[in-house]
Parts: structure tokens; sequence; C-alpha cells
DNA sequence: AGTGAGATGGCCT
DNA sequence: GGCCATCTCACTA
């Protein structure tokens, strides 16, 4: 298990999204340690992007943490009663994410064959207790790590397809800036 | 299996 | 007041 640098982070975000496919995630909550693999992801392009939280350089108290260096947690609450982690990208400038939206259960659950445990950003952050405490906590804190277990996936493995639930985007939405593992069971939606 | 409504709060005109 | 990077349940058929 490897510690990621976060040199990782501060590169081209949708690369960067692909890449964190097939990492590890932990989360350490009330002395339980929750632990899976991420299998989907969103890249959101920072002020450019109809579709990210920071497009025309928006910054509130809600986006505080976008501003921060590549390799810090966003967490935000949508539809008032989910959370939705991301992962922060490049750097204090660029206000990009990756938004993690499945991932496969490891350790730390109770139904861990259940493979729609964790099909869905809102989900993942329920299952794993992640709120707004984690908002702003950097990727390699002693409650919230991502690491590398050397698990690789092939190029042809990963599905580039549109992003979910962004149709106000306009000329954005469409982007093909949503990842996920192939024929992985735990991803949140099939047809691309 | 597919559609639609409701929950619910922060942030925007 | 309306919209949202969501999810679940209750309905249709």
């Amino acid at each position: 298990m490897k510690k990621i640098p976060f040199s990782f982070y501060d590169r081209d975000t949708k690369q960067v999204a692909k890449d964190l496919l097939g990492k590890i995630l932990i989360h350490k909550h009330n002395g339980k340690t929750f632990c899976v693999r991420i299998v989907e992801t969103e890249a959101y392009l920072g002020i450019t992007d109809r579709a990210c939280h920071t497009f025309g350089n928006k910054n509130t108290p809600r986006t505080r943490s976008m501003y921060l260096a590549g390799g810090h947690a966003y967490v935000y609450l949508i539809y008032g009663m989910y959370y939705c982690l991301n992962v922060v990208t490049r750097d204090e400038k660029k206000p990009e994410a990756v938004l993690i939206r499945a991932a496969e259960a490891i350790y730390g659950f109770n139904k861990a064959k259940d493979h729609k445990l964790m099909a869905g950003p809102g989900k993942l952050c329920r299952e794993m207790k992640i709120t707004k405490t984690e908002d702003g906590l950097a990727l390699d804190s002693e409650t919230l790590q991502i690491l590398d277990d050397n698990f690789k996936i092939k190029k042809s493995h990963i599905i580039e397809c549109p992003r979910i639930g962004v149709n106000y985007a306009q000329e954005h939405k469409d982007l093909l800036l949503r990842f996920y593992i192939k024929d992985n069971p735990c991803v949140s939606k099939k047809y691309c």
C-alpha cells in the first residue's frame, strides 16, 4: 500500500479522474475504518466548465475547498440530504476536482457483498460516513486517505461517457468526463 | 422496468 | 421562489 504524492493531483484533471480508478479510499470514523476501491469518477474542469461549482470563478463558503491545492477533499451537501465527495486537483489558482461516484467495498461494511451499496456519490458518502466534517481535509490525513495498492487497470477497460445530472450545463453537458471500470458491478449505471 | 414525486437545505435571481 | 454533480419508494403496465 503506497502513499500517493501531492504531485499526483496537480495534473490534468481528466487524467487524475482516470488514474483514481482502482485506488483505495479510507475513512476512519468513531473507531471504525471504512476501506473501498474507487470504480467510478467524474472530472469537473473549473472556471470554464458550466457543470462545475466554480464556473466563472465562483467562490462561496461552500466551494471554498475547491480553491485548496490538489490533494484535498471537497465535500458538499446536495438536495438537502446527501453529501458528495470530491478530490481537488491542480493548484490554488485552478479550482478543479474529481467527483468520486462509486466504489467497491473492501472492508468495514456489513453488507460488503451488495454491489450497489456505494453505487452513487450520495450512497458512497452515506455508507462511509463522510460528511461536511471531512470537507477541506488533505487526502493523507489520519482519518481520510487515498492510497495505491498497485491495482492496475488497462486503458481499454476505462469507459468514458457523459456526466450524470448536468443537463443544465449547456455546451458542456455532453463532454465525456465520466469514467468507470468496464464490467464492474459496483458502478452507478451501466448504459452509455 | 420504467416513470414520477417527495425529502430537504444552501445558495442563487 | 427555484434550482441542484441524489436516492428511495410508490405507482403504472
